[in-house]
DNA sequence: CCGATCGAGTCTTGTATAAGACCTACAGGT
DNA sequence: ACCTGTAGGTCTTATACAAGACTCGATCGG
């Protein structure tokens, strides 16, 4: 091994418990992406030689990067950086299931993409100063045919300067994939707060029900890993043949 | 140590990892009520040496334990098993909060509380024959002085049979801590599924709102340890003043 | 001579264990 | 009433070995 394979100076003396300093210290490489979404880790032993400590620590640490989806490992071939492949994506993000509780696979289409300056709301809830610009995308999704949602996209000008000019056809479905592969921003977190609502005339025409139907309304705000919110996601799906679930432990 | 401390017979060569054979082994324990919620368990050695097992194997068939919320570790005291104190069980299982993200703290009006035959759909959901005795209550929940959801709950009156007679007024807030303490059933898991509603008559009297107004119906069910049902609830919320709040990681 | 196949070697993560540090509670003396 | 020593608990770190996966070369068959 040679300098050069240095990744780190040896840990210094610090606060908490030596795992997690080790722990805070990858996290740190990959909000500074030495180590990127795809990208395979050092092996354990050399992670524990750059870092000073045994790899008994060091596999302490990537336990649990590893419990909060950050990284996956794969006995005998090496430990990588999550992705956002699309099925993961789908599957951890998306949680409407019909009646035998099976996911849908959407598609989408888009209605509108195009980049404007934030109001009041979008930039206090994206955590902007007041008329930063954003990016917007109005499209609706639907699963086996029929209409399931219609909702509302708005991004950071910041972060996605060029979405605006991709051809709407181009938008894939699964957007989290798009925002890493070609913007390097990559979702780890998202809090969704639902309420119900009513139809209005433009969800009604867009999902093909009748005006005043009842609605369910997910506000979701989609951050990256250093807590900085990335996306507002603002949907109204039908439930009549999906729900949304969730599993409490 | 006497032969009488002996908890169980050495591990005989098993399938899996030696951790999670343990780990099974300490979940059928939970089950069989060997030691029941709020029970201090032997310490890690003293495990370890009736397993015939390194006290590190066991410490790392607790640690999953603790991650699935089944047991809770105190360092210098020892490891005791979860129990539904009321704020941990409505932090967990109530998912409303208020603008600001907040948690109410509800309070609970039943309506009637009585012991009938299962119809169709009730005993297909929890899992038994037609018609079998189950325990129904139906009541109101209100947060800040002001109706929030209206809601029923069916029970397995095998294993409620005695909750029907107990007086509405006697039956508090967060019932899983009764479940547990008055009936040996301990909620572990619950599946939500979620879909907009619109009020009907009942509705719109009991939560003081306009009929046809648009309400959150959160339908739940729970199971114990061993995956068997044990509470089927159907609420309908209000979702001016509270949102349901979930967190994706 | 060329190509496919099998296997040893080596790298990876997974598992099991042991020893010491740290934290808490309690009893007994000051 | 307070302080302190001690016992017993979990927490942290380290090490050895097992199991899986890829590499590359020797070997056998065409």
């Amino acid at each position: 091994m040679t300098a050069a394979d240095l990744i780190d100076e040896p840990m210094r003396p610090g606060h908490g418990p030596l795992y997690r300093q080790v722990k805070q210290r990858i996290i740190r490489h990959l909000i500074d992406e030495t180590w990127k979404p795809g990208d395979m880790l050092p092996s354990e032993p050399r992670l524990a030689e750059s870092f000073g400590v045994s790899p008994g620590t060091v596999r302490r640490a990537l336990d649990e990067l590893v419990a909060e989806n950050l990284l996956v490992r794969h006995q005998g071939k090496g430990t990588i950086v999550c992705r956002h492949d699309p099925e993961r994506s789908l599957f951890h993000f998306f949680r409407m299931v019909d009646a035998a509780g099976d996911r849908p696979t959407p598609s989408s289409r888009v209605l509108a993409c195009g980049r404007r300056r934030a109001d009041r709301a979008e930039a206090a809830r994206l955590g902007l100063p007041a008329g930063a610009p954003v990016v917007v995308i109005d499209r609706t999704r639907s699963a086996a045919g029929r209409p399931l949602l219609v909702e509302r996209l708005v991004l950071p000008g910041r972060l996605f300067g060029p979405l605006a000019a991709v051809a709407p056809a181009e938008l894939p479905n699964t957007l989290y994939t798009l925002y890493e592969e070609r913007f390097g921003v990559t979702v780890y977190r998202a809090a969704e707060q639902l309420r119900a609502v009513t139809a209005d005339a433009r969800d009604a025409q867009l999902l093909e029900v009748a005006t005043g139907t009842p609605l369910l309304e997910i506000d979701r705000l989609a951050s990256n890993l250093d807590g900085m919110p990335v996306e507002w996601r603002l949907s109204r799906c039908r439930t009549d043949a999906y729900r949304y679930r969730v599993e409490l432990v």
